[in-house]
DNA sequence: CGTTTTGTTGATTGACCAGTCAATTAAAAA
DNA sequence: TTTTTAATTGACTGGTCAATCAACAAAACG
């Protein structure tokens, strides 16, 4: 039943069942018909509304991005000083759909896909640069180094981000990665309140 | 020209090129006529050997993994105090055939495997756990909460290798990868020498 | 020297899958 | 109402690949 306005709404679901079935599979090997099944549609019409499976998964990987990003301009937002700003870009990254099993699952997966896609490679690219820019503005006021301490802090969250993936038992505690990252930044930054 | 004791010979071969093709290519989408291709043997030597892809594939990570213990037990054996210790498993994970590009993006990788493979995933939970526990017992006499600074390198370290295993233009860097967990265990033991 | 054991491969099979295409439906526009 | 256009699919194709097997070669053994 042919109804205009179809579009966004199949691209949106073929997306969203692209992430949920590599991160259930956990890994890039889902077929067209798998995805295009989780969505509801015809495998032809994955194909036709995203070319090819590469550009799908390129589609997947964008949505994963701009939900983080939107998540951490909601977190700064709120924050008020310095060391609130670094609070809430940890936040961000741990917390609403960033820290879901199959996101997490599909978030590792997109690493391996980057190795071998150049445009994957530059999203990840943008994605790395943006988390240590924003927690180097952030650290700037609080300590000299922010630049060292800001990529420390990243390679520590990507490290908890690959540890979650792999224990599927349960869902990935949020809390305990924040609190781990959080003791780290308070102990470079001399913060003894 | 059927010499007899070709077997070990053979099967460390297609290891080796197991874990130098994962790892040129960057995904596990790699064929057994790729792998044979580079071992300088037949699939059917292979699938011979090894009976299945996934056997293989296991195979290379033990390989990995023992080869990472060694380098481990190398290092510890010349540490004298605590400390010496800490630097010796930090050198140990960046340092000898560990650190090489096509090793990280293989281990990279098996990452990705022991999502499917209950076998691999058990394999990387030694490697973990073995980390974890060698950091602790060192951390133990250095600091209270030997534990949980111990779990923060852990994820340090393995953030640092995905980030390496990442940026493929040129080797990856172990010197700075090492000063910057040396850094942060500096910090978290409050050693101010 | 014959036989067994070990090493080795080319050819084949069976399954799977990305991507294409022609055909169908129904809404929207003319 | 007729025509166009968007949405949608089943069927098909060409190619790839893991795994198997039967056969062959050369060393080792008796």
């Amino acid at each position: 039943m042919p109804r205009v306005g179809m579009m966004a709404q199949r691209m949106d679901a073929l997306v969203n069942a692209t992430i949920g079935e590599i991160g259930r599979k956990g890994s890039l090997d889902v077929t067209m018909g798998q995805i295009a099944k989780a969505a509801g549609v015809s495998s032809a019409l994955a194909h036709h509304y995203f070319g090819s499976k590469d550009d799908l998964f390129l589609a997947a990987m964008r949505a994963i991005l701009s939900e983080f990003g939107a998540e951490a301009r909601r977190e700064l937002s709120a924050a008020r000083d310095p060391r609130g700003r670094l609070g809430a870009i940890v936040r961000a990254s741990f917390g609403g759909q960033n820290f879901l099993p199959e996101v997490v699952a599909a978030w590792l997966n997109f690493y391996v896909l980057a190795r071998t896609q150049p445009k994957a490679a530059r999203l990840l690219n943008i994605y790395q640069r943006r988390l240590v820019s924003n927690l180097t503005h952030a650290l700037r006021p609080l300590c000299d180094r922010p630049q060292s301490v800001a990529r420390t802090a990243a390679a520590l969250i990507d490290g908890l981000y690959i540890r979650h993936a792999l224990t599927e038992a349960g869902p990935p505690d949020a809390t305990q990665a924040i609190a781990t990252v959080e003791a780290y930044l308070t102990l470079a930054i001399g913060d003894a309140r």
